[in-house]
RNA sequence: GCCGGCGUAGCUCAGAUGGUAGAGCAGCUGAUUUGUAAUCAGCAGGUCAUCGGUUCGAUCCCGGUCGCCGGCUCCA
């Protein structure tokens, strides 16, 4: 028999026999290793433990560890619900079922929508089909056959699908009773499903098509160890905590009522206090990097619209025009014709770019009802636009110096983890093909030259650009897109734009659109979320409460609160004639950061005892040295000085 | 917008086979003067989302509407 030659990740190469299997290789390597493989990359393909290998390859073992190895589990575990749900709904059509972020849907043609009840029986027999412990097999046959056979039974989604497959011979994986038709690969039995759950069901379009069936869908998550589900389990009972409506509602920072509509947003007092402070730390940063803050109204003539091409490429996000005296007018859902506009106002020179135009913008985007989900997803919201009015060969040198200033800013607001996305033209776009390739490839230089990794997202651009985007991970881990830079050459073009260059010729300048924080609304609800309301010092709506132990302390406890105002410290007294261990409770539950407890002592000494938020008691300091600490917090905001830069 | 679920006091929630409702917290008043996560008492607070139907009678049953929640879709 001959031999194979198999690389293994860390380098070393193993002989085997050929037609030797993933397993064979696991077995080889550790009994542990073959207990936990699920699949196996052969040549960078992920294929079934038991599929044969039979020429030289580097090869990797996949585990739960890798994130194609949960792939195969969470797909096969669809495979089990699959099962179940044809088995309790005979006559359930099967529609696609694949592995997501977190665990796996199936979609289903039924009758009746699942009810939770329904999901339990799902739950028990899939139960029943993990402890037959069933292999999972793969079959291939012509598509042509399989094609005819998912017509005779009418499996018109299989069909479907079989339709636009290319390749002459497809594959089908059985276990059990249960044979579907797919790609794979899979988990070799069904037993290595130890733990999972049904987390929900909802309605969901075939092919996500709203013109198309309606379909049921289940989603679910599994995991090889019992402890693991729990995990999972804990992890959704924490961001349900953190969630940032309950928090708004708890914390009065924000409210959204029905009088007012949906998805617009009423800031509270509380809520516009860390606003402000987001926004005061924004102009500082932009005034000192060279920006320019400007200003321009919420509604403009359509025709500024029709101009710029949002009339025809962005209306359906717009609200409609209304009239007076007989014009048109819109509510804007962008700032860009403005500043442009702005723009327009003089001759610019060579010499004067690049220019740097910022403002605090408020847009007003129709979102479909059902769309809309607290601050995440709202209907009228404040963008922290700019323009950079570029050279062409000034452009590459502007997104470097960008992407730099970006990531300063979102590490003020205790974000350094991120993902970047460099996202390329879409279906729907305006411009010269030849200028997105260009443009492309200016900011995938750019991206290199600011040495950050990022992915491709093919067919993610603007309609009037390609853009990178930089997606922002918070304390659970969850990714949430804030900052995006877009490039644009098709307005600066239809606004026919332009500078003087050193040969006194007229030119084109470039443009750029970028945000960094994205909507202040929605950068708000990631910030209560990522501290689960327990801002930073100095985003605290209330910086400190002055306890005073009882009545006759109130006076000195005013005087406490004055001198940390005259600080500009954001305090408050606490003045009821309450217990402290009942006012200490109350500014706990209100996540106040710093709580001076003032008594007797206190007053004699002109001191306070210092409480932290969720630490505790840190002891009794002399009030000026205190204030000092809390300016000192504040001006670092809470992050190591070697991280602030300033 | 579509599918499903939900809508009772400011908040969190009970409630009855259909006979027009309760608790805790918050609020107000009073007493209490307290040393690091809840002092006590009293008062007040509701067209039971809304409109219609069935019924002697609807907050409860049925239907429409509005809103919210989970998805689909889209994105900042």
């Amino acid at each position: 028999m001959s031999q194979l030659q198999l690389t293994l990740p860390d380098g070393s190469v193993k002989q085997f026999d050929k037609g030797t299997t993933g397993l064979d290789v696991a077995k080889s390597i550790s009994p542990r290793l073959a207990k936990a493989a699920l699949a196996v990359k052969v040549d960078g393909r992920v294929v079934d433990l038991t599929a044969p290998i039979n020429s030289d390859a580097p090869v990797e073992i996949l585990t739960f560890d890798q994130p194609e190895g949960r792939q195969v589990f969470w797909h096969s575990s669809a495979h089990i619900m699959a099962q179940a749900v044809q088995e309790l709904f005979p006559g359930a059509r099967l529609a696609i079922g694949p592995a997501i972020d977190e665990g796996w849907y199936y979609d289903f043609d039924v009758p009746e929508p699942f009810s939770p009840e329904d999901l339990e029986k799902i739950e028990q027999k899939m139960a029943e089909i993990i402890r037959e412990d069933a292999v999972f097999c793969r079959s291939e046959r012509p598509r042509t056959e399989a094609l005819a056979a998912s017509r005779a039974q009418e499996d018109v989604y299989k069909a479907e699908i079989l339709e636009e497959l290319e390749d002459d011979t497809v594959s089908f994986y059985k276990h059990s009773r249960f044979e579907d038709l797919c790609r794979g690969p899979h988990l070799p039995r069904t037993g290595l499903v130890k733990a999972f759950k049904l987390t929900a069901s909802s309605g969901a379009y075939w092919r996500g098509d709203e013109n198309r069936p309606m379909l049921q869908r289940i989603y679910g998550v599994s995991y090889p160890k019992k402890g693991m589900l729990d995990e999972y389990l804990e992890r959704l009972a924490e961001a349900k905590k953190r969630d940032h409506r309950l928090l708004g509602k708890q914390l009065e920072l924000f409210t959204i009522t029905e009088e007012v509509g949906g998805g617009l947003v009423l800031w509270l007092p509380n809520g516009a206090r860390v606003r402000n402070e987001i926004e005061n730390y924004w102009r500082q940063e932009h005034l000192r990097a060279g920006y320019e803050i400007v200003f321009s109204p919420h509604i403009a003539n359509l025709d500024l619209w029709n101009r710029s091409g949002h009339t025809d490429f962005y209306k359906e996000d717009m609200f409609s025009p209304f009239e007076a005296e007989g014009r048109a007018f819109q509510l804007r859902p962008m700032n860009c014709p403005f500043h442009i506009s702005m723009y327009k106002s003089r001759r610019w020179s060579y010499r004067d770019l690049p220019l740097r135009w910022a403002e605090l913008g408020t847009v007003y985007r129709f979102e479909r009802g059902g769309v809309l989900h607290g601050l995440m997803r709202v209907r009228g919201f404040t963008q922290d636009d700019a323009h950079h009015f570029v050279t062409q060969e000034g452009m590459e040198d502007e997104l470097v110096w960008l992407l730099d200033f970006c990531v300063h800013i979102l590490k003020a607001f205790g974000f350094s983890n991120y993902d970047v996305y460099l996202s390329t033209r879409p279906e729907k776009a305006i411009g010269d093909p030849a200028d997105w390739e260009r443009a492309q490839d200016g900011l995938r230089a750019a991206l290199e030259r600011a040495g950050l990794t990022y992915q491709v997202d093919e067919g993610g651009g603007a309609f009037y650009g390609p853009k990178i985007d930089i997606k922002i991970k918070d304390a659970l881990n969850r990714s949430w897109q804030c900052s995006t830079i877009q490039f644009d050459f098709s307005l600066p073009e239809r606004f026919d734009l332009s500078y003087i260059a050193a040969d006194g010729q007229q030119r084109r300048p470039f443009m750029i659109h970028r945000a960094l924080l994205g909507s202040i609304e929605r950068f708000f609800g990631v910030l209560i979320e990522h501290y689960a309301g327990n801002f930073p010092l100095w985003l605290a709506p209330t910086q400190v409460r002055v306890l005073p132990i009882t009545d006759d302390l109130n006076e000195y406890a005013a005087a406490v609160v004055e001198r940390l105002k005259e600080h500009d410290i954001r305090a408050v007294l606490d003045s009821r004639s309450e217990k402290i261990g009942a006012k200490i409770r109350d500014a706990e539950m209100l996540k106040v950061p710093y709580m001076f407890v003032v008594g007797k002592r206190e007053a004699e000494a002109d001191s306070v005892s210092v409480r932290r938020h969720s630490v505790g008691d840190i002891g009794v300091k002399k009030t000026e040295e205190a204030v000092r600490a809390l300016l000192d917090e504040i001006a670092t905001k809470g992050l190591d000085k070697s991280e602030t830069n300033e």
